[in-house]
DNA sequence: CTTGACCTTAGAGTATACTCTAGGGTTTAT
DNA sequence: ATAAACCCTAGAGTATACTCTAAGGTCAAG
């Protein structure tokens, strides 16, 4: 099928496709006669592999490797996939805990504000990103 | 002072407070016999009080906001700061919830991995991102 | 007076994942 | 036969937040 037969069948654009085979994460046949790139159905399943990995949170070099291990199983071990699998998870288990540490943060900035029409002289967000490190760093003194 | 002894004493590089300046976040004057940029104190404070917003988030654009109505408070209200506030809190939990299921997703790969020096040819990491979501688009045709 | 540390500018490079444009060729349907 | 719809390539643009480079000017110490 021509590239935007697949980018229909698989829900994304004939723009990412190219994109995705410049990356060599599906590099299709092309036509003898014009040139024009010839998807078979295999690779709509890589097509969708691909989609799946990025659902999962797995960024295109992880999808990359894991490619290669679908197209190449018997070449590769459990141990890899599972490895590329926990480590995503740590990266982005690591990236949740920064994110709750910053909603904390915003929590406390906008529960001490009133959040009205008033002159933001004496709003509590600006004085406190004024000074709350300050103080951090006053106590580092010590 | 100079930019390197602001970037010494607010911990960040001169590269940043330069790229801090071309994005209007933190124009210091310059001395008129040398153009060197010259820092004053408030200037430092400016300075902690962006990295306090990016500890708590805020991209460069909501701090570019949040430094207007520090420096004009009586022009600004406490609304806009809570605005801005809550309006990243939201992003953020979005984001958060976003990574969870990710995660979520990951936890079930990886859980019903053996993770050993098999070949990868029956695992079950590979089998799912290769047919989970043609499950889900066989459902989606009833 | 020279050496090293510091400063200047303009602009390019990094990372991720697309997204789009320009300029041109091909296919399909009427 | 012609117009719409599709395809091609190469390369630039988008977003965020820096980070670094090149080529040169300035300053402080010995």
């Amino acid at each position: 099928m021509k590239i935007g037969e697949l980018a229909k069948r698989g829900g994304l654009t004939a723009h990412t496709l190219r994109f995705y085979e410049k990356k060599q994460l599906l590099v299709p046949q092309k036509s003898a006669l014009n040139q024009y790139r010839d998807y078979t159905a295999d690779d709509l399943a890589t097509a969708q592999f691909i989609k799946r990995c990025k659902a999962s949170g797995f960024s295109l070099e992880d999808t990359a490797a894991l490619l290669q291990i679908k197209d190449a199983k018997d070449a590769h071990t459990c141990a890899e996939a599972k490895s590329i699998t926990l480590a995503k998870r740590a990266d982005l288990q690591a990236k949740i805990t920064e994110l709750q540490q910053m909603v904390a943060t915003l929590d406390e900035l906008a529960e001490r504000c009133c959040g009205g029409a008033e002159s933001a002289e004496f709003c509590s967000i600006i004085a406190d990103l004024e000074s709350r490190f300050e103080e951090c760093n006053h106590d580092a003194h010590h």
